[in-house]
DNA sequence: GAAAACTGACAATGCCGATTGTCACATCTT
DNA sequence: AAGATGTGACAATCGGCATTGTCAGTTTTC
C-alpha cells in the first residue's frame, strides 16, 4: 500500500501535462514533416527535431512510427470534421444548404494544406494495418453520416460510399489539377454526386 | 560500322525474346507476391524466387522496386480496362447496358482477385512519384472516357472524376465487408452513382 | 544549497534489404 | 569437342534508420 508518486512539477505543468503537450507537439511536428517530405522519408529524428524534442521522448508516446501517422490521422481529420460539423449548422440555422456550407468547408480547408491532403489523402494508403484500420474507420464514419439520408431515397446503402469516394476522388483531380478551378464549382460537381440515386 | 552483334540464341529464343520474358515473369510474380506479403514487405529477392530468376535480372528490366510496381499495375490495368471493354462492346451488341455489363465485369474481376485489388487499390498510394504518375494517368484515362457522357447531360467535368473515385471506394466498402454483397448488388449501386447529375 | 527527478544532446548498437560481384555449370556455335 | 556466351546460386558490400543507452546540465523539492 501506501506509494504516494509524489506528483512532482516541472515548468509549471505536472506529468501528465507535460507527457501530453510532448505528445501534441509530436503530432503537430508530425503533420508539418509529413507534408514537407512525405510520411516514407519522415524519419523519427526529423518529427523529433522539428518538435524541438529528443527521440527517447518519441518512444514515451508511439510505439512505432505507424502509431504516430494514425494519431496524426484521427487528430487532422476530427479537426475537420468538427469544422464541418460547424459549418453545416450555422449554415441551417440561416435557412442555407447545410450539405453545401460542409462541403465547401472541407475543399477549403484542403487547398489551404495542399501537403497534408497529400498525405493524408494519398500516402496514406496501405501503409500499415493499423494505420489502414483507423482510415477504414473514419471513412466507415463518414458513411454512416450520410447513410441514413440516402436509404430515405430508397437506394442502397454502397451508394453512401460510393458518395464518400467521390468527394475524395474530386479532391484529388482537382489537386492534381493544381487546383484549377473555383471551389465553387468543386462543391457544385460534389453537390451533383450527392444527389446521385434521386429520382 | 559493322558491328555485327551475332543475334545467338538460347533454348529456341533470341536474346529480346529472353528478356521479354523475363520481365514477364517478374511482372507476374511481382502481383503474386504483392498479394500476399504486400508491396513494402515485398523484396526483390522474394520476388526474384518467385519468378524462378536471380536478382541480376532484376536490374535488367527495372531501374527500381517501384519501377515494377508501376510495371506491374499498367499491366494488371490494362487487362482489365481490355476486358471491361469486351463486355460493354459485347452487352451492346445484345441491345444490354452496356455500362452495367463493364461494372459487371470490374466488380468480378476484384472479387476474383481480392489481395491484388487490395495492393493495386491501397497500397499503391504514395508510394514514389513515379508510381503516383502512373496511377493518376490510368485514372485520368478512366475519367476522360465517362467525361463526354457526363459532360453531355450538363454536369461539371469534376462529377466525371466523382464517378471513378465512387465505384473505386464502393470496391473497398465491399471488399472491406468481406465481400458480404451480391455482385448483382453492388452493380446497381454503382449504377446509380453513375447516374449522377441527371434531371 | 543539496539531493532527486527531468531533460536534451549524442553515441552505440542492431537489423534489414538493395545492389554489385564472383564463380561453377548449362547451352549454344562452329 | 572446344570455345564462347548465358545463366543461376550465392557471398560481400553498403547505407539507412529505428531503437536503446549514456551523461552532463537544469529545474524542483525540502
Amino acid at each position: 500500500m501506501s506509494a504516494a508518486p509524489a506528483p512532482r512539477r516541472y515548468r509549471g505543468r505536472s506529468i501528465a501535462e507535460r507527457q501530453a503537450e510532448r505528445r501534441a507537439a509530436l503530432i503537430e511536428a508530425a503533420v508539418a514533416v509529413y507534408g514537407d517530405v512525405g510520411y516514407r522519408n519522415a524519419s523519427v529524428k526529423a518529427i523529433c527535431e522539428a518538435a524541438g524534442l529528443t527521440e527517447r521522448y518519441f518512444y514515451e508516446s508511439f510505439e512505432a512510427s505507424d502509431d504516430l501517422l494514425a494519431a496524426a490521422y484521427r487528430e487532422v481529420t476530427r479537426r475537420l470534421h468538427d469544422e464541418m460539423g460547424a459549418a453545416k449548422r450555422a449554415a441551417e440555422a440561416r435557412g442555407q444548404n447545410g450539405v453545401k456550407a460542409a462541403l465547401k468547408m472541407y475543399y477549403t480547408r484542403l487547398r489551404e494544406h495542399p501537403e497534408a491532403a497529400r498525405v493524408f489523402l494519398v500516402e496514406i494508403g496501405g501503409v500499415s494495418p493499423r494505420v489502414d484500420a483507423v482510415v477504414a474507420e473514419a471513412i466507415a464514419n463518414s458513411v454512416a453520416l450520410i447513410a441514413p439520408a440516402v436509404r430515405r431515397r430508397g437506394a442502397h446503402e454502397l451508394v453512401a460510399a460510393g458518395i464518400v469516394g467521390g468527394v475524395i476522388q474530386i479532391a484529388l483531380d482537382w489537386i492534381a489539377s493544381g487546383y484549377a478551378r473555383k471551389v465553387d464549382e468543386v462543391v457544385d460537381a460534389a453537390l451533383r454526386l450527392c444527389a446521385a440515386g434521386e429520382r
